[in-house]
DNA sequence: CTTGACCTTCCCATTGTGGCAATATCCATC
DNA sequence: GATGGATATTGCCACAATGGGAAGGTCAAG
């Protein structure tokens, strides 16, 4: 099968397949016309991949999950350090969104929001520090 | 004064203060030496934009930010308009984040974690969809 | 043989920040 | 006046992950 349809099969982008490709997550073999040729065991890769990114997994990250998973022979204890970790980066990120969005919410509410020019979010924004 | 105690002042890199520069959020005089000089004024625009940063907004808004920060006859509903957009923008940010960790700790809390192959995690990111 | 769909590679843009290199300038010390 | 260290200048490259588009090759149907 083309990428075209590999891309169709696997809910990933042609572009993101070369992509992947680039940097080593998957190879694909090439047809006599050039074109990329993908089995069904590529497909269950870029599925794979596709849900590590949909839980936020840098590639960098997929990579070495990528490993895990080949491996059959690897230790569970590996992959759910890899996972325990990543938790603990997303939710510091999710903190710190919420933290944000929570002093600006604060700030906002004190905010007239009509025609006058008098606005503590600005008035914060130029504070001194 | 030059570019590093600008720097030091407002607590926004040399580099990210020419970055600035180049994309027009602010202005610098040039002295007779090629040197970019600061006024007092120019350090308050530069803490304002490193505060707006510190709450996540883009660049793009900070600009639209500081135009309605030097014009002191803007309305606050701009201000407070942009201000909650962020604010939504953040929050939804960070529910997505919130609950990638939520499914992957969920995911991690069934992995043994020991030197079994088996793991949840690396079966659910195989999963055929 | 043409047309259109598909493939190839390569380059550019994004967002915000950092780093490095070559070069110029200032200032203080000898 | 010369030397050196700190500071300045510009410009290019890099990150992570993705999209866009151009220029060209290939294939299958009509």
């Amino acid at each position: 099968m083309n990428i075209g349809q590999a891309s169709t099969r696997s809910g990933v982008s042609a572009k993101m397949i070369r992509h992947y490709e680039a940097i080593g997550l998957l190879a694909a073999l090439r047809s006599a016309n050039g074109y990329r040729v993908y089995a069904e065991r590529d497909i269950a890769v870029l599925r794979f991949i596709r849900h590590a990114r949909d839980l936020g997994f840098p590639l960098e990250d997929i990579r070495r999950l990528l490993a895990l998973w080949r491996d059959r022979e690897r230790a569970s204890a590996e992959v759910k350090h890899l996972a325990l970790a990543h938790v603990a980066a997303l939710e510091t990120k999710a903190d710190s969104l919420r933290s944000m969005a929570d002093s600006l919410r604060h700030l906002a509410a004190h905010c007239h929001g009509d025609d006058r020019p008098d606005c503590p979010i600005l008035e914060d924004l130029a504070r001194k520090e």
